[in-house]
DNA sequence: TTCGCTTTTTGTGTATACGCTTTGAGCTAG
DNA sequence: CTAGCTCAAAGCGTATACACAAAAAGCGAA
């Protein structure tokens, strides 16, 4: 592995995880020497959160770590409902059958359980899910936008705290989706996308100004 | 200017314009050697290429112009379509209506004239358009979506040849969206921007086809 | 004490050297 | 004649040195 891939990797990492908080200075000599790396791959990894729009310019020279508030979850999940229901509607158009009903079964029986691991079982099974609609879209200028999404949205979930109940019906609301694209019905796939975002949305924001009252 | 900014902007312009064709090797040595910088900055542009989808990776090592085809024209489209209606809903919902009055009195008067620099009057007139979406949108998420679609536009545009008649008929177009963002009319927006999106791909793969018998 | 100027320091932008991997060409053996 | 192996060369990944610019700190004068 490049050296630059796990400088990027490691930022990633923290600036998701919040070990980076918001408007923390990314200087190129204090990373690099932090992470065991040079400059060179280091500001390769530092232009390419840039770029993702997880790190920005203060001034000309000073870079820090982006802010991300209640404000742009809201215009994160503006962005995503655009994009995930034109997916869900080409999925639903495009995609193999088989392949959604196989979720589709899996979250009618995934039941999530009270326990520790239940968040990781559940954020694995929409791994999947995602890369099934990103195969099935077929669609570079979409899929890159929506791994984009996905990025920040990283950030959104640290937010929020993870909730049981929320996890279940999200479960269900998938379910829903994958049954729809796996029977071809583009609208009902749109449709239930967008119910999914609107309680997602509506759960985080509950979560986040619960948690900082 | 930077030397990686004027490198960039080299290499997309000669991408865009077809002067690098899809398929050419693109070498650090060879391309800094070329425009007269050191392979670091020319990393840094090749990096920010790759990112956007011009260049990708043929093999482990190897770089090469990314191909752009019909097929990719319509994917393209399918993407902007998305992007652009949601665009357009938030911008009749949030953008001052005196800045898209006026783009649409803009639009409305004016007339190409049969002339050389009738293309470029339009297409000047286009991006003070998508500068005040960008703005009345207020979404760094939706935004970065729809320049880096820009971005790939610019090629299918060369591709096609201009057409008087096409022009004349998007500028009607546009001054139909402009009035409706306007008038707030989030709806009559978003199908207005659907119906120019469907001419405008309608008649770029038209002129594809033609022109290449 | 405060404001302004000068000097120093820190950090980015660029160039370049070095090492390793990969690729291709040429040679040899079957 | 073909296939495989070896050697060479070219290119990428990384480290580092140098230059320039901006910011901060210190000093002096009002």
């Amino acid at each position: 592995m490049r050296a630059s891939d796990r400088a990027y990797a490691s930022l990633l990492e923290e600036i998701q995880g919040g070990v980076l908080a918001p408007g923390t200075v990314v200087g190129e000599v204090e990373q690099a020497a932090r992470l065991g790396v040079s400059r060179t791959p280091m500001r390769e990894a530092i232009g390419r959160l840039v770029a993702d729009g997880l790190v920005r310019h203060q001034s000309a020279r000073v870079l820090v770590v982006s802010g991300f508030d209640a404000a742009d979850i809201r215009r994160l999940f503006e962005a995503r409902r655009s994009f995930e229901e034109t997916a869900a509607r080409l999925a639903a158009a495009r995609g193999e059958s088989v392949v959604f009903a196989a979720l589709a079964i899996a979250f009618e029986q995934a039941h999530p359980e009270h326990g520790i691991l239940e968040a990781d079982a559940y954020y694995a099974l929409i791994s999947r899910f995602d890369a099934a609609i990103d195969e099935a879209v077929d669609n570079a200028y979409l899929v890159h936008a929506m791994r984009t999404i996905r990025t920040h949205l990283a950030r959104a979930r640290r937010l929020a705290r993870d909730n049981h109940e929320r996890l279940v019906a999200s479960v269900a609301e998938h379910a829903l989706i994958a049954r729809a694209i796996a029977d071809g019905d583009a609208e009902l796939a749109a449709h239930a996308t967008h119910i999914h975002l609107h309680y997602a949305l509506t759960s985080i924001l509950d979560s986040i100004s619960k948690g900082h009252p």
